[in-house]
Order: C-alpha cells, then structure tokens, then sequence
DNA sequence: ATAATTAGTGTTACATTATAACATTGCATT
DNA sequence: AATGCAATGTTATAATGTAACACTAATTAT
C-alpha cells in the first residue's frame, strides 16, 4: 500500500466528470462485491448523486434529488445510505461543512485529509503517511491513541487564485 | 511567538479547576482590554460556562446553564457570543462535535490542533508547527492557499487507556 | 421448499443545531 | 439632549440528524 498519495486532486473546472462518475462507481462495485456487502439500488443512486461533481453535498440535497426518482426518500433513507458509504469508505464526511463527498481511493481504507475551496466549493483529498505519521508522534508524546484524525483546510485552489477570485 | 507548543494538555481528572478558569477569564478580559473590545457580562458569562471544563461544550447546553441567571437568554444570546469569543480566539468550535471550547492561549491567534479523547471527552489542544507547516508544504504542492486549518484527532487518553477503559 | 432470521427500507415523529429578521436597549460621541 | 452604533431581546423558522416501529426482501437453517 503505497501512500503520500494525493487521492483525489482539484479538478478542472471543465473536465470529463462522467469517466470520474463510472470509475467511483465501477470501484464501489467491485469493492462490494469483493466483500460479499450489498450496493444495493439505492445506496447507488446516493453514492452516484454524492459524485456528481467534486464538491461536497448536504445530506438534504441528496434526498431533494432522491425524491425525484423514489418519492418514497426521508431524511432516515439518505442518512442510512451515507451511513453505509462512509463505513465501507465510499464517501467521506467533511465535518467543517455538514458535507458528503466521493473517496476517490475506496480500494484502501483511510480517513484522508482535505482541501477545500471556499471560492468554488470543489475538495481535494490526499492520503498523506507524512501528515499521519506526524500527527501520530505528536499523539504519542500525549499518551494519546489515535482512532480517527479529521484534517481539513479551507482556502482557495489554484484556479480560483489564478482567475483572480 | 515561540510554536510547537501544547497549549492545553490532558488534565487530570481531579485538579485545580477553579485555577484553570480563573486564568482564562483573566487573560480574556486583558486581551479584550488591550484590543479595546467589550467582554460584556453576557459574553463573560458564557466564556465561564465554556471554561466548566475541559470538555467541549455543546452551544444548547450553555444556553441552559446560562437561563438559569440570565432568563431572557435564547439561541441567538448564546450563538452570537459564541461567535464574539471564537473571533476573539478565546474559544475553538469543534466541529467534529458541534461544540466548543476553551482557548488555552488566547494571547496569540491560531487556529490549533484538538485531541479528543472519546472516553472521558476532554481535550488537549496544540499549536504545533511542525503539523501547520506541513499541511502548508503540502498544499503548495497542490497550489492551494490556505486560509484556515482543522485538526480534530479523536481517541483515548493516557488517564483513560491507563484505567482501561 | 418452507420457516426462521436478518438486512434493508418505509414512515412518522421528533430532537438537535443554527440563523433570519426586526425590535429594543444601552453606550459613546457630539 | 440628539444621534449613531453596538449589543441584546424576541419571535419565528431553517437546517441537520435520529428514534422507533412497521414492513418487505434476502439469506440461512431446517
């Protein structure tokens, strides 16, 4: 398992979504079914509209655009799917922004770092060992034993910089 | 500014608290003093009922606590002050938690590294820059510029590893 | 194959967290 | 005292998240 990896870098604003869309939803199936765990319908279609694009959703979003093709959805029906998601690493919380996104690297667990534009909402995530191991040191000297590390920056991405935002 | 520093350690269980407090209220008023920003009794308060402990607090139970001598109070009374200290860098939210705390040094703004231990719910919180520069290198590399950083690492505790739980 | 069990979904209601909008009060200057 | 601005009061509501129980579909044991 080979980290120090940027798992999802920022994207273009103009790029083939469509290819990122099939091959997280391609991974989620494979992983699945690796693991003998149900994708089943619905948890797809969360997981599909969570990766329509590379920002972050709510999770109200997600059932507004649920209800249109299974009016059957409640608040219950999109926070169990996304419960499920983030337990098999399919999708990450960003917990600054009560916020779904896509893992672009489900293949390996990992609770990932983030970058967040505020100018145009799109995340980048990394797998970072030196980051990890850096913080796990400073764990150590607390005596304290790590679980769950949450990283997430905020500020602007290079194409926002760039188009002078 | 000397950094890599612990701002706040895990505390015993049992300690001085009434010290813990008192110097938090102290260095508040002095910086609010020196800056020429108002610590209103209200906001004074609320800081206090942060200050209880070295738990993060959720806003809603401060806003109980604080109805008991200040009936008038609703969310907005302690939503605002709460905004009030954060921006004074005398209190963190925790996001992960929806809940803040105290600000160990709120001498020097930063924007600090959390510790929370799962077991007993108190804090450590650092202000380390060996991990800010760090996440700095490694947003240069995705030439993203930062403009504020959330380190929230969920665990145990020495204390509580010690006594098993 | 059928019964029993479990996993997944439907449904209602509600709990928790946070903000908008406007009114009122108090302090700080002229 | 008159004015302006900062702080607080007040009401209402928005946004986020969960509990609890009913029902259905899939899986396993007999």
């Amino acid at each position: 398992m080979s980290k120090n990896k940027v798992i999802s870098p920022f994207k273009p604003s103009v790029h083939e979504h469509k290819d990122c869309l099939e091959s997280a939803i391609k991974a989620a199936k494979s992983r699945c079914d690796e693991s003998g765990i149900r994708l089943t319908p619905l948890r797809q279609q969360v997981l599909e509209l969570v990766w329509q694009n590379h920002e972050p959703v709510k999770a109200y979003d997600v059932l507004d655009k649920l209800k249109k093709e299974h009016s059957s959805s409640a608040p219950p029906t999109v926070y169990r799917a996304l419960d499920f998601l983030q337990e098999q690493g399919l999708v990450h919380k960003i917990e600054s922004l009560n916020a779904y996104v896509g893992c672009g690297n489900p293949e390996e667990s990992h609770s990932g770092q983030f970058f967040i534009c505020q100018c145009c909402g799109s995340v980048a995530e990394l797998d970072d060992a030196d980051i990890s191991s850096l913080i796990q040191k400073k764990a150590n000297k607390l005596g304290f034993k790590i679980n769950d590390e949450m990283v997430e920056i905020n500020g602007h991405c290079q194409e926002c910089l760039d188009s002078g935002k």
